[in-house]
DNA sequence: GCCGTTTTCGGCCCGACTGTTTTCAGTCG
């Protein structure tokens, strides 16, 4: 068992303990334990007999205790017990926005409620209101939660996509297949899935699958019984690139691009558009007919893609919230080839976060300097994510962000603010003169929460004047500014940077992930200030200073 | 359950927001 599963189940129990009414702290050291945990990249046997584990802040002897049982016994007494005394559609309330596991509790002991339809029903039939500490306006707020968590049903982010991916390749593997190859809106870098496509490669033409898949058509299988519907085709090598093919595009583009003939089985994806007549479509772009038509015009650009990526730009430590040390991001980020790395911890506003007292921004200048002189190889400069104040202002005063490398500035609070004041909040910070990158332009949570209510027009006009960078922060909630606008920033003259806004090193990873969605937006490698060299990149900013300063003081 | 002592108990991230209450509790980021 890796650490990251244990930190799974360490989570499950702790809302468990919080839902059966044990102390909330006591829930709350195993959700931070887990939290560390997570960032562990490693075993847990390795991680126990290290005894790496009791070194670790915020796990003591108990909880190694319990991770001692749970690798001996594949489980948790005290939790498997406490799944027989909570009813699972208790657990699953606290899916809801608004429901915690203590009105999940509530909801369970003083209104008899033990899953997500039963709630809605007594909330229409007024019974909820009923409840000490319930109104008919909390039933109205709990309706509507419903109605969000059923929109949001059996869709996916990326990265929980391909988790499931991952666990399939590795039974479909075991069951005979060659190779697995990722397909359709997984391939396509869709920012949510609400399909798995997987082609399974096989020379037999059979594979062993788990009980949960029916046959449904020629070679194609499919379960409907996980979080997300899953089809899975078998190909044998001689044909998998017509497989692949028909498994990635949207029906549209595919009746476009074949004109409605069968293709033969050929080997290769390429074989397939020499066959088509067509130039090489990447995945990202294979939806409705438009492209096949821009394809036959030469007009496809060419897109950014993993290899031209040379900063690694937007990245917290455990100096804020993130959960591995600076030396454990700087090195995970050489070890992906990148050429420098901007540190961005939380400003000091940012207290839930830890964010950094103007103190705390000096020591660690001193710890990256410290480092920046040990480690060979990757240049590491000195950034901030600073909050946007309501007011628009940043979080420190104009001396101490002038030290900084470089100024990611993100809203973090006050997300309700009535559209045209939110929007003039992020327009003074587009034209403060130390914002270098505005992050999350929109605040949203994919699947989660929309985002704030902003003028992006407005937004990306005030980018294209005061020459800010605009973040794509490809945290798989975020995906945000949205793929849908990057076309229209770029012919304003915006640039983006493509950021992981990573807190682990997992986190770092997704960033390759992330490039798949921004292809989608058609973003070239001059479009991304990330494809800079250093010396590049620290002139582009010296220069951005320059002009916004001289545009204040010619406002 | 963890931590750090004023060293074996008492407090535990903090501010905004919402909704139910008249002074606070729960949720969220």
């Amino acid at each position: 068992m890796r650490c990251r599963d244990a930190a799974h189940v360490l989570e499950r129990y702790a809302l468990l303990l919080e839902l059966a009414g044990e102390s909330p702290f006591k829930a709350r050291a195993y959700s931070a334990a887990a939290d560390a945990l997570a960032a562990l990249d490693r075993s847990l046997d390795d991680a126990l007999d290290s005894g790496a584990l009791s070194q670790i802040r915020g796990i003591g002897e108990g909880i190694v205790a319990t991770l001692d049982e749970l690798r001996r016994t594949g489980t948790i007494a005290h939790l498997a017990e406490l799944e027989g005394q909570v009813p699972p559609g208790v657990v699953r309330l606290t899916e809801l926005r608004g429901v915690g596991a203590k009105k999940a509790r509530q909801l369970w002991l003083d209104c008899g409620i033990t899953s997500i339809e039963q709630l809605e029903q007594a909330c229409r039939e007024h019974r909820i209101a009923a409840c000490k500490g319930f109104s008919a306006k909390s039933e109205a707020a709990l309706l509507d939660a419903i109605a969000f968590w059923r929109s949001t049903r059996g869709q996916l982010q990326r990265h929980k996509a391909w988790r499931l991916y991952d666990e399939l390749r590795a039974t479909l593997l075991d069951g005979g297949a060659r190779d697995i190859v990722a397909a359709g809106q997984l391939r396509r870098g869709c920012e949510t899935i609400d399909l798995l496509t997987l082609v399974a490669i096989t020379e037999s033409n059979t594979v062993a699958l788990p009980e949960d898949f029916a046959p449904a058509g020629t070679r194609r299988y499919s379960s409907i019984t996980r979080d997300v519907p899953i089809e899975i085709l078998l190909a044998t090598p001689d044909e998998a690139g017509t497989a692949l093919f028909v498994a990635t595009g949207d029906d549209e583009f595919l009746a476009a691009a074949t004109g409605g003939s069968a293709l033969p089985p050929l080997p290769d994806e390429a074989d397939v558009f020499a066959h088509l007549h067509l130039p090489d479509i990447p995945a990202e772009l294979r939806e409705g007919t438009a492209i096949v038509e821009r394809a036959r015009r030469g007009e496809i650009p060419r897109l950014i893609a993993r290899e031209d990526m040379r900063g690694m730009i937007h990245v917290h430590t455990t100096w804020s919230d993130g959960k591995n040390t600076l030396d454990e991001m700087v090195l995970a980020a050489r070890e992906l080839g990148f050429e420098y790395i901007v540190i961005c911890d939380h400003s000091q506003s940012a207290a839930y976060a830890g964010g950094l007292t103007i103190d705390r921004v000096h020591q660690q200048r001193a710890e990256i300097d410290a480092l920046a002189s040990r480690v060979s190889g990757i240049a590491i400069l000195h950034g901030i994510e600073s909050d946007i104040l309501a007011d628009g202002s940043l979080d420190y005063p104009d001396d101490v962000l002038a030290e900084f490398d470089v100024v990611v500035a993100s809203v973090h609070s006050h997300f309700a603010l009535p559209r045209a004041e939110q929007t003039a909040r992020i327009l003074r910070a587009l034209a403060n003169p130390f914002t270098t990158i505005l992050g999350h332009p929109t605040g949203r949570l994919l699947l989660r929460r929309d985002g704030y209510d902003v003028d992006i027009e407005a937004i990306i006009a005030e980018a294209a004047r005061t020459g800010t960078v605009i973040e794509f922060n490809v945290n798989p909630y975020r995906l945000d500014l949205d793929w849908r606008y990057h076309r229209r920033a770029c012919s304003e003259g915006v640039r983006f940077a493509i950021d992981p806004d990573a807190h682990s090193t997992d986190g770092i990873r997704e960033l390759f992930d992330g490039i798949s969605v921004a292809r989608r937006g058609e973003l070239t490698p001059t479009d991304v200030v990330n494809t800079m060299s250093l010396e590049q990149f620290r002139a582009f900013v010296a220069a951005q200073r320059e002009r916004k300063q001289n545009l204040q003081v010619s406002a």
